[in-house]
DNA sequence: CCATCTTTGTGCACACGTTCACAAACGCAT
DNA sequence: ATGCGTTTGTGAACGTGTGCACAAAGATGG
């Protein structure tokens, strides 16, 4: 998962067994509801009236049982011997995910991943209602970006309070986003959708979820490295490489430096990255 | 988990117990990997010369526990007493996650997602290296993005062969989607990362990772209704609706018109959506 | 050299998620 | 009506992930 909510979890209510009924959907299932949602959408407007678990599983990209375990959360919808009625799911899930309603959002850090999310046809088509973008910069304010006008920073508190904004999505740069985050949560939003590398901290009852793009490479990079690497290699530490047991930190600090050779070589093309004092992680998709 | 693979989470080996040694990291802890590596890069900065498991657990957004177990798959760096010495680590999370070898990715697909990928600096400073920019617009071929030349599509296999590119990145519309990623898979790419929001059908020992921003945004909305709404709504079925038993099919397909006009009225600022054909969710962020 | 203090590494129990497999429910044909 | 084929809904088993709590290991000071 590429998320995390702030909140520890859900504490169980009180000891009884969660999941009463309707009420304490697992996170799993509601990760996947969008995507039931998304295959539903396309069969009805096809016209399609009924699919099987089967049939919709293989559109969603999952399981039938888990599909169908999924929806036993919500009800018993769906008619054994037949299937579920398209339409009909179509609109418990909405219902469910809280699609039914308007949801206007803030847009913070218009860069290039702000443009490409402010145009973002996704939005609008499942209730999301993108309310205003803001930037820091001065210069880009009185610009317009996907037909919205682009908004100076202060007028952040007065927009979220205006519009009933209860959903933020930040993409500045990370060393601006606790700031901007502190900013939106004191106006009053109580979710953020992070796009910077950094971990945000929030108090009680605010989630967060964040999407890195340079975590999802990295996944990918560890097991493109299991397939090719398979058994010959990196089942043993590099011989230059030894604990940094009673004090013998410089050999620690050359293996760092080797590493940070390697990939200075590997990223030649593109920047002189390894001397340049960035903190943790090279700013966000957003260059401003 | 913002994602999922296409292979059905690695079949446990011949029935010995996994993870034996060094090899066979639970997913939960690769996953985590890439945080703690930027939380101690962040430190690595600052010369920091160790950390404890609980002050590199909170840089990272963790809970110390989960951090010492995750460092001890890895096998038993850190010292007791005392901590994990930054650059040692850096090294050991770098090699494991098969960051200390280049890896050249194409990115297909140069709209507004495309150009804030390329720009991003994310991915030069964990060794990735853009080796090439594709669209299928000859109009776009030519063009620059973060200093590199957009290329045609047809130089696709091309350019994989010649760079031993294994990692796609796609950022197309939809429909372009499977397309696209069936040239990748044949040219030689065993690692996708996917921003369309589409399910991609894969060959075994391809990996996919997608990344969805309309399902973030709607997971956030469920769990913003929730803390809205609390018990007094959102328990029964509103009383418009039935199930859509035996042939009362007409009441459903009422309620998915109820639907269709709340979400029309909700994103009446945006567009007219209700009625345009789209599939199944509203292209990518790109638009070329 | 011993006592004390700190912090790791991990066994264990529990919670969560996934998958199997099957009874119950439904449509339909006879 | 009755029986047959189909598909849902779910109990139960299993696997994975999380967090507690503590012993073992090292550092430090006397």
């Amino acid at each position: 998962m590429a998320s995390g909510r702030s909140t520890p979890a859900s504490p169980p209510a009180g000891g009884a067994p969660r999941r009463t009924r309707g009420r304490g959907i697992p996170d799993a299932t509601v990760a996947r509801l969008p995507l039931y949602l998304r295959a539903l959408t396309a069969l009805s407007e096809r016209s399609v009236p009924t699919v099987s678990s089967e049939e919709l599983a293989t559109a969603a990209g999952v399981n039938s049982a888990k599909l169908r375990k999924d929806f036993s959360y919500l009800g018993s919808y769906g008619t054994r011997g037949v299937g579920y009625d398209v339409e009909y799911l179509v609109y418990q899930i909405s219902r469910e995910l809280g699609l039914t309603q308007d949801w206007p959002v803030v847009i913070v850090g218009i860069g290039n991943l702000g443009h490409a999310l402010a145009n973002y046809g996704g939005f609008a088509s499942r209730g999301f209602r993108v309310a205003a973008l803001l930037d820091a910069d001065p210069a880009l304010a009185g610009q317009t970006a996907a037909g919205l006008p682009v908004r100076h920073m202060d007028e952040l508190e007065e927009i979220i309070r205006a519009e009933h904004v209860s959903i933020g999505v930040i993409t500045t740069p990370p060393g601006a986003a606790q700031q901007v985050c502190d900013r939106l949560v004191a106006a009053g939003v109580t979710s953020i959708l992070n796009f910077a590398p950094t971990v945000l901290s929030v108090p009680e009852g605010v989630d967060v979820r964040k999407v890195d793009l340079s975590i999802e490479l990295q996944i990918l990079a560890f097991h493109e490295q299991r397939k090719s690497g398979e058994d010959h290699l990196a089942d043993e530490p590099p011989a230059v490489v030894s604990r940094p047991g009673a004090g013998a930190k410089a050999v620690a600090a050359a293996a760092a430096r080797a590493v940070t050779r390697a990939r200075g070589k590997a990223a030649a093309t593109a920047a002189t990255e390894a001397d340049r004092g960035d903190d943790g992680d090279v700013s966000a998709v957003v260059p401003a």
